[in-house]
Parts: structure tokens; C-alpha cells; sequence
DNA sequence: CAACTCATGTAACCAGTTACATGATTCA
DNA sequence: TGAATCATGTAACTGGTTACATGAGTTG
């Protein structure tokens, strides 16, 4: 049920059309709840039937504006309040990991260095980012910050462990 | 697809019934790859009739003892070898700091002390876990304890993240 | 013999993905 | 006027969760 407290939250902000707020599943959420095309209509037309939402203008080429209802203002206060967060559990990258024994060591020693390699990219991709945003003062941008620095730590955190691990596998020969 | 692949993978080291792997995904893998009963029979029925698995035995209650074929092991390794993981994208714990904002600062710092706390506790989980657990030399303990590294690594990162966020919410008046 | 564990299976539902389908407006 | 962008919607499918249903064998 986060994918509608991802939309009461954009709009909590300010009245976008889904497609405004596509755009923005597809940019800052992007990696913390992407959604698609498909789950945004969907969902804002069942959010406006509930209540949480209100059309309040429509544009050009069938654009439907929406608005946060106090209701949906609520329903985000109660999510972030009182709804303990789920934690993630699934990572086909720590799976494989469970798996590795049935490979050579030196396979397996393989795909832990190409981990620590994407971890990096990774990492190094969110630093240029990082540059590129405007870091004023504004509430928005200093919780953007954080969110962006939990995945440069995340990314960090996985390449040290990824050559670490690799490491253990075949330790350098005494 | 990770699920039919987790069932190779836990036969690839022993032939075992649903039930016996159900009892893996409730323990070993509960932090990687979680799976419902439900889920489990489906799959293995549908690797058997793919060819992937075969039952081997049947035992007393209707036990059926499923064993990886050759071609199981081929996609397992295929799998291992030649599949990018698939990165974790979604995370309603870092959704919510995107909306932070919209609660006063107290509040929010609330958020992330709280969020601080659930690290640490799944911290000393881990911690207690692994000194439960006999790490001899055997391949299946090396990769698992990798593993587990990676989960204290992760819970003390998230720590020491949500720690620094909330001192960043509210600074510390000068 | 009662309670517990072992053991499998199915049905209904929910969230998310991919693909299909359509058309208006803007801009070079 | 042709291409790009804006804009919405639906259908089919996949993976996962919850709940229902049943019954055999084991242990105290």
C-alpha cells in the first residue's frame, strides 16, 4: 500500500497531473518506489473515488489536475506516524551468495568483484548527481539530501563488503 | 524468477521435500529471499513438470522427495554465472523520508531515531545469530557467514545513517 | 486418544509489469 | 506537416500473500 502514500506525499507538496507525477516516479522516487504508467492512472483513480483526492482542474488533451484532500493529508500523517515501515527482504544479489558453493572458487570470487564493481558505478553515479542539485536550504532539498546520502552510504557499504567477501573466497595465498 | 531458482539452489546440495524447504526459507533465507508455502509446492510442481527437479522418493503422508536434474543444475549455474541481479529498488522506510517534510521537524526527527532504534535491535539479532551458529571451514558456512556479513553491515549502516539524518533535522542549537 | 508435527494442495486476492490503444497539442 | 511530447486509459499476465481444506503419522 505505499505506491498511494507516494502520490498523497507528491501531492502533499503540490496538484500535479499523472503525468507530472509520473515524471517524478521516474526521477527523485525512482530509487526508493518506482512505479509505472499504468499503477499512477490506476491508483489516482481509485484514490479520488476514496476521497483522498479531488480534480481540481482539468487542461489541455484530457489533463486532469489533483489535489490532496484533507482526508488524504491524514491518511499520509497516519502512514508516516503511526505505520511501522516494512523492512526490505528480498535481494536476488544476497540469494546468489547462498549459492556460490556450487560453483568454482574462483567463479564465485567473480561475480562477489563484478558486485563491488556495480556497487561502485553505482555510487559514483549518485555523487554526480549529487553535484548537479541545487543543495539550497529548502525543507524539500534537505530531506532529498538524506535520502541521497542514504544511498551513497548503501552503495558504499556494498562495495566494501563485495571485496571483502571476494576476499574471503580465496584468501591470498600465505 | 529468483524463487525457482533458490529451490535449485537448496537442491543442489540436498534432495528434500517442500516441507523440508519450506523450513530453509523460514530460517537460512528468511533474509534474502522469503517464500510462503503456497509458493513453494507451486513452483516445485511446476520445475518437475519443466524438468528441472525430479521425485526421487515418496515417503509416509504423501512426502515426496524432489532431487535437481541435470538440466536444474544447467539453469542453476546459468542463473549464477550469467544473470545481473536485479537491484532492491523499493523501500517505504526511505519513501516516507521524502515526506518528512510535511511533518514538523520533532516529528520527523522522531521518524529517524525510531528507524535507528529497529537497526540497532536487527543488529544484535544478527550478532546474537551469528554466535549461534558453528562456523566451521565447510563451503556452505563460508558463504553463509558472507551473508550474514552483509546483514550486519547493512543494519549498522542504517544506524549510523538515520542517526546522522535526525541530527540533521534538527540541529543542535549553537 | 489427544495434541502436535508432518505434509500437501487449492482458491481468492493484491501489487506490479508489459503491452496495447488512442488521441490532442506543440514546435521546428 | 511531421515528429516529439503530453496525456490518459485498459487488458493480460506474473509473482506473491492469505486463507481455506484435508489428512497421515508421531509422541506423551
Amino acid at each position: 500500500m505505499s505506491l498511494r502514500h507516494a502520490l498523497l506525499g507528491l501531492l502533499a507538496n503540490r496538484s500535479a497531473s499523472g503525468y507530472d507525477l509520473l515524471k517524478s516516479f521516474e526521477t527523485s522516487l525512482a530509487n526508493a518506489w518506482p512505479a509505472t504508467q499504468s499503477q499512477v492512472y490506476g491508483e489516482l483513480g481509485k484514490l479520488s473515488a476514496e476521497g483522498l483526492l479531488d480534480v481540481t482542474a482539468e487542461g489541455p488533451r484530457g489533463r486532469k489536475e489533483y489535489s490532496i484532500t484533507e482526508s488524504g493529508r491524514a491518511e499520509l500523517r497516519h502512514w508516516l506516524v503511526e505505520v511501522e515501515p516494512e523492512r526490505v527482504r528480498r535481494s536476488s544479489m544476497l540469494l546468489r551468495v547462498f549459492f556460490l558453493d556450487t560453483l568454482a572458487p574462483e567463479e564465485a570470487r567473480t561475480y562477489l568483484t563484478a558486485q563491488a564493481e556495480v556497487a561502485a558505478e553505482r555510487n559514483a553515479g549518485l555523487r554526480a548527481l549529487e553535484a548537479n542539485v541545487p543543495w539550497d536550504g529548502s525543507p524539500l532539498s534537505v530531506y532529498g539530501r538524506v535520502a541521497l546520502e542514504y544511498g551513497l552510504r548503501l552503495s558504499q557499504m556494498q562495495r566494501d563488503w563485495a571485496e571483502w567477501a571476494a576476499e574471503q573466497v580465496t584468501p591470498p595465498t600465505t
